[in-house]
DNA sequence: ACCTCACCGTGACACCTGTCATCGAGTGGG
DNA sequence: CCCACTCGATGACAGGTGTCACGGTGAGGT
């Protein structure tokens, strides 16, 4: 029987993979989360041997969390399983020490072999998504130039960008220009579209 | 025994809701479709009686596949399932004859409720979405203020949309510029992801 | 010590953008 | 019929934006 936590923010979701997986005789789901923070306190108090973990949470990024939970409880493998197939998605959470990576695109039978397969030491990743995630290599962008993308993601202006990192104009369009040229868009919004794209953000 | 179609793009998903609804003893999910172009169809096919339908879906969305179900088989109710409660998705939902509108923030366990009040004839529509669809009013935007935002979500260049519309680019300024007044906004950035956020697109 | 690189800043320049005034054509309601 | 409204267009202007050149600091590697 292997113990699973659920980390999914749309509880409809979340209940709906639960009874998926509840449908397998070898699986029980032990534990159900909304946060990326309340995952490792849900973990040890649940004893869950696997956590299915969604990226995209309130308080702590699933793969944030995967870190946390190496760090926490070593014993335990982490699945991320999101929307949201993007190659620098794929590397930091295998940085993080997640054991696999599934979009919700899979067929839903799959879902339970990704489970045992993580709960038996292997790693499971989508072969398009690690192909992708490897020619496209790590993010060539600073951390400032990160940082001022996803305040660009919105359309501000440059001067509102400004005034929130506390840093001169000329220097927040110097630094997107930048990564303007690294993404090989032409205008900082199309940059930062890119970059969140490529989970660069 | 109520027969169910289920409509979403992430085929996990999709799996896990039919796991789901398969385990209330009086439901029964007799198809599964993972494009909005494909509802019609599949629902005439297996005979459903409710269709549960995401929004965001290749081919066509799930608010006009509705519209072509009360067309085609007006026997057939259509229950929204989507993961973004806008404003403007309820009151397009509604004049497009779907009978309930839920977000997937909902707990689990009131789904099946929820389809069976639709199947009865009830309408099923999340209260605080209600509340605010109806202050809320109606999209102030023309048909043109529309498209054009659409084209300005990703912060294209003007001159990019204009050639995309075969339009002037002092025109689509225009345009855009009275967009950005309706929305309160202060770039054309800024006033597409109100636009978006409120479903006026 | 030297080099590299990220970081912060200034100034200048060409270009893009948002706004406003103004025009004409078409549509539909009172 | 006239009015209100949308749509398309032009021109002009202030201000925002992207690029480049240049300078300076500090951390880390050789």
């Amino acid at each position: 029987m292997i113990r699973l936590l659920l980390a999914d923010d749309q509880a409809l979701v979340r209940g709906a993979l639960a009874a998926l997986l509840d449908l397998e005789s070898d699986l029980e789901v032990v534990a159900q989360v909304g946060r990326g923070d309340e995952v490792v306190e849900a973990a040890r108090a649940s004893g869950a041997e696997v956590c299915l973990l969604d990226i995209e949470m309130p308080g702590l990024t699933g793969i944030d969390a995967a870190a946390e939970l190496r760090r926490e409880l070593p014993g335990v493998r982490s699945l991320i399983v999101t929307t949201f197939g993007r190659p620098g998605y794929v590397r930091r959470a295998i940085e993080a020490g997640a054991s696999g990576f599934v979009v919700k695109d899979t067929p839903a039978r799959q879902l339970a072999d990704a489970v045992r397969r993580v709960h038996s030491g292997l790693r499971v990743i989508d072969p398009d998504l690690a192909a992708e995630s490897l020619i496209d290599g790590p993010s060539p962008l600073t951390g400032r130039e990160r940082e001022l993308l996803t305040y660009a993601l919105d359309g501000s202006p440059v001067a509102t960008i400004a005034a929130r990192v506390h840093l001169s104009e000329g220097t927040v369009r110097n630094h997107l220009s930048a990564a303007i040229g690294k993404t090989g868009a032409t205008t900082r919004s199309e940059a930062a579209r890119i970059a969140q794209d490529r989970g660069w953000l």
